[in-house]
Formats: structure tokens, sequence, C-alpha cells
DNA sequence: TTGTAGGCGTTATCAC
DNA sequence: GTGATAACGCCTACAA
């Protein structure tokens, strides 16, 4: 392993100008400072994370927190978390909650253990007093994505999921339709809920029938809209339509719909929400309110870089806008 | 921050001792290490990992690149790595290689710097040599998923791609096609290569016309498996059935094959590559040859857990089961 | 069974 | 500008 100091002897300097040079500190000649950035990379060096972060009590590191990383919703969260961290030097540092962060320990790892600078949690259903404590306690700084909290001293990034909701509703009952359903998603999550009350709200403006008679349940996955589709077709075979609260589960609902041997969007129209990069790719394309996705990630990144670089922690609430993708299933 | 130092004071012992409590080695006396345990978990000690690092030489850290973590491909991989990693302890660390792992050094960083244990490399497409000899040098164990090299001692996951393909193809012909074209992916890749071995092996074996006229190429987006196949019903308007080399592209194709008009899998048929989790839901449900994905991953973990356990590293060559999964598309 | 002392590689604080 | 020296928190001989 190459160290400073292999590299001190080789310039024929003290370690701790080898330090100074490497790190860009004053008061290092720029013929030596020179000299000894050649020989280190001459040399290959990189210097120990490990020593560095427990002398600095730094670790270079964010810690990103979520339901499960393998989803296909957060692939471009992820990507835009990384365009910012890749530029900043920061190491992203994943994990999977399965949304039972209260219960596991991995955040105290992360921030006692790994002592990550910084945190994103996305669209976590923890009660914050739960959590937010000990980053507090810390003084570790982080945003909440697809989270919108009371607290003002908190960063959210969220989206209007009410009025999408609202609008997608609105969009199928200007279609025409009258008998309109709801594939609702977790109910532990926020989001859920406020899709589902975009969804009741409109289903009332319009006058429609009881808002909670074709309300149906899943959890975000292909196999539970299929499933929820099913029992749509069986016992509401006046419906319509449905606006389901996700992309994923939206696919299993136009396979049971297909399976039934009707015809979207002539026979039944289905709205979905998030946008995935396979939605504009189903049979027929999904229409679907689009998330901005890649913007939640990146602007995470950069609040907490902001924040790490010295900016006050003042609690930005951030409402991104959302967008109606009008494709053809509706 | 509570440390060792802490508890040792509140215990009433030196610092040594609670550090061997904590990490159950021999002698201490029974009643000693459970007030330190008592005392740890009291004020909710954790360990300090760069301290640990920094002395210890291990990080406790694995590290995977792959070519980009948000491809819904390595979801399941990951999934099947972290399985393993949660139960040993360990802590993956991702990184991406945009398929560019030679000019980048996240690879050096990750050994160097981070001083992974391990690492797991899926699909790349960079020659053994330029990075493997690194990982030698340190001594560091490493696994390859979707790679079959010849080097014996080299840990390698994969399937056996030509066969695969050359089932799949078949499959096709067994059908009645006779005029069947292929969409390959990224050139590059080892995988990419031995799919198409594989589809033209079995087209000559058939008798079938020049195996080369038919094949298009793509990089494994959905977009264009969507492009390469417009192309095809454009130039071979006598084809009746295309072999895709991963099912993102199959998606794109069949969304072409859609929008010319075409019924799959009456008027043509498409057979994918991976069996995505979508794959069971698009309409109408792909037919494609499963990749054990979760399984890949869980292997990887199983075979470095077991190398960093003190098992030599006599380099496993691993060779999983495929599946030729039959829905209706052809 | 327990304690002492030294060191892991780096940065920071002083002197020089 | 440069160089000793002392941490950072932990582990591990070795001594007691």
């Amino acid at each position: 392993m190459v160290t400073i100091k292999d590299i001190a002897r080789r310039a024929g300097v003290s370690p701790s100008v080898v330090s100074r040079a490497l790190n860009n500190k004053y008061g290092v000649k720029e013929s030596t400072k020179e000299l000894i950035e050649a020989i280190a990379k001459e040399m290959n060096y990189y210097p120990n994370a490990a020593a560095r972060r427990l002398v600095t009590r730094k670790s270079g590191m964010i810690g990103v927190m979520m339901a499960d990383i393998s989803e296909p919703f957060y692939a471009q969260i992820i990507k835009g978390m990384e365009y910012v961290a890749n530029q900043t030097g920061y190491t992203l540092l994943f994990s999977n909650s399965y949304d039972n962060l209260e219960k596991t320990d991995v955040l105290q790892k992360m921030i006692v253990a790994e002592n990550v600078d910084g945190l994103v949690i996305v669209g976590s259903n923890v009660q914050d007093k739960n959590f937010t404590w000990l980053l507090r306690k810390k003084k570790i700084p982080f945003v909440l994505i697809e989270r919108n909290l009371d607290d003002e001293n908190v960063n959210c990034i969220w989206i209007d999921n009410k009025k999408g909701a609202y609008l997608a509703t609105k969009f199928l009952f200007e279609k025409g339709h009258r008998e309109i359903a709801h594939i609702t998603g977790n109910l532990q999550n926020q989001v859920t809920m406020e899709r589902l009350a975009g969804y009741k709200t409109a289903i009332s403006e319009f006058g429609l029938s009881d808002p909670d008679r074709r309300v149906f349940h899943g959890n975000y996955v292909c196999q539970d809209g299929y499933q929820a589709m099913q029992d749509i077709l069986n016992i509401h075979p006046d419906c319509t339509g449905v606006f389901v609260a996700n992309d994923s589960m939206a696919y299993g609902a136009l396979q049971a719909i297909h399976e039934a041997g009707l015809v979207v969007p002539r026979d039944f129209a289905v709205i979905g929400f998030d946008d995935l990069e396979f939605s504009a790719f189903t049979n027929p394309p999904l229409t679907t309110v689009r998330q901005p996705r890649y913007d939640m990630g990146k602007k995470s990144m950069e609040i907490l870089t902001r924040i790490l670089q010295g900016e006050e922690n003042n609690g930005i609430n951030l409402c991104l806008p959302f967008e109606l993708i009008i494709r053809n299933s509706a």
C-alpha cells in the first residue's frame, strides 16, 4: 500500500507537506507541490479513506435509504443523485428499508458506524419523530423524497399527488367514463393516501356514485394490479375506467383486461402514475402521470451538497411539477 | 460519539476488554462480558467503521460494479447479493461503470481507497488483463457475473448463452417460422456475441438463408428494439419471427409490430432473453429465455464469502441453468 | 482474566 | 515553507 510516507520519502520532504500538497492547502511551494503530485501519480497513490475519515470525522458518503433499490421506480432517482454525487465527489451508500425503517438499525449503522455526512430518504412510511431526532441531534442534514412534512425544518421534495390523482381521474371523466375505479398502493404510505384523496375528490365533485365503492387495494406491484383488476371486472361490470396508483400495477391491470377479452381503451380505460420507462412500451402505451424522478434525485443531492458546503439548513420544501402523459390507454 | 473508552469507564474495565468482549473473543469473564454488552446497548454504541478498518485493514465491504445500476436487469442480481450480504454482515458498495471500466478509476478507488474486501463485476466488457492484475496483486477475491473467462483461476458465473439463443431460435423454427431475424445487443459484450453465435448456428443448421442477412443491432434498450424492428419490417417483409437479445429490446420490438398493424404471435413471433419481471405483463406476455438472476447474485456473494472466510480461491466456474419460458408472443 | 502500549494512515497544530 | 508531534477510535500483542 502506497502511503504519504512513501511519497514523502521519494520527494525528500515530510509527510505533512505531502498531505498539504495533495489536499491543495496553502503553504506549499509550487515546485514541491508539482513534484509531489507527479510522484503520487506515478506511484498510483490513493488516500486511505478509513484513515482520512477517522481524523477528519467526515466520511464523504451520503446514505440513501429506500424501500427496495430493485424497484424500477427508484432507477431514475438514483441516476439523478449519482449525477450530482459524481461531480461533488461524494460516495453513495445505499440501503433498503423494506418499508421497515423503524425496526431495522440500518439507519443507526449508517449514521453512527459509517458516519455518513448526509442522508436521503425516499418514500419512507415512518413517522418523522422516530428517526429525525437522531439526525437532528447529530446535526446530519437529510432530505426526504416523496414526503411532505408539516415540519418546516425538514427538507422535503415531493409532487402534488392529490392534484395529480385528481387530474387523472378527471381525464377519465372527460373521456366520458362515469364508473371509475381506483387501485391504491400500500395504505401506510403518504403518497398512497394523497392519491386516494385526489381520486375521491374528483369522484365527489363530478357527482359520481359513492367514492368508496370502487376502491381496491394493492401494494404497488404488477401482480396486485392484475388481481385487483380482476376483482373490479367481477364486482363492477359497469366500470369502464380505472385510475391505478402506479404504473407497475397498471401493467397488471392491462393484462387482466386483455385476458377478459376487452380492448383498451375502447372497452376499458386505464391511467397510471409515475411514467416508468417501460410505460411507453405497453400495449397500448400507457397514459399516466409523470413524476420528475431524475430531478427529484438530482435536487436532493444538490440541497444536501449545499448544506454540506456550509449553507444554512433551513428546511427546503420543494414541490416539483408533474405532467399528464397522454398515450393510448385512456 | 460513544467509544469503547466510554463503555470501559462505565464498566470499570480497560478499553481492550471492551473490544474483546464486543468482538466475542476468548478471554473475557462471562459476567463482565454481559455487563459490557448491556452497557454498550444502553449507550447505543456502534463501533466506528473507519477506525476499525484502519487497524484491521479490512473494510467489511464488497464492491459491486455493473454498467448501470438503474437497468432493471440488475435488480434481481442485487437482491440475491444483498440476501447473502445481510446475513454475513458485509456492506455492498455499488458503482456504475457505464461500460467504461477501463477509463474510469472507480475500480482503483474501490480497491485502494475504500479497501473493499472483495468484488463482484457484472457483465463488463473489459479485457480481463486490464483489471485483474491489480486484484490479483492485492489478493482481492472477485467474481465475474455474465462472463466466462478461459482463465481457470477466475471465478465466473454465467449461463450458456449460445445454447439459450440456439434454443430460442429453434423454438421459432419449430413453430413454423422460416425467415427469422435477430436483434443483437452491444457488440462489445461477450454475451452479445454468444447469443449471436447461437442464433447463427441455428439458422445454419436448419438450412435457412444466409445467417448474417437478418441481423440487426441495438444496445439493449427498448428504443433500440423498436428501431431495429421497424427496420426489419421494412427491409425484410417476408420475416415472421425475431429473436431479440434481451427483453427490454423485445418490448420495443413488440410495439413496432403493433404499430405496423400486425398481431403477435399470429403475424409475427417474438422471443426475448432474460425474463424480466415485466415480461409476464406485456401484451401478449413475452416468450423468453430466463436467466437465474437472483441466483447469480446470491452465488456470487456466497463464493466471495467463503473465500473471505479462508477457503481457497481456486477459481470456480459456475454455469447456471437457463430456462425457456413459453408465454404467448411466440 | 485483565491492562498497557503501540500502531493503523491521515490531518491539524504548532513550532521552526 | 517545512517538519515534528499528537490525535482520531480501534485492535492486538504482550505483560501482569
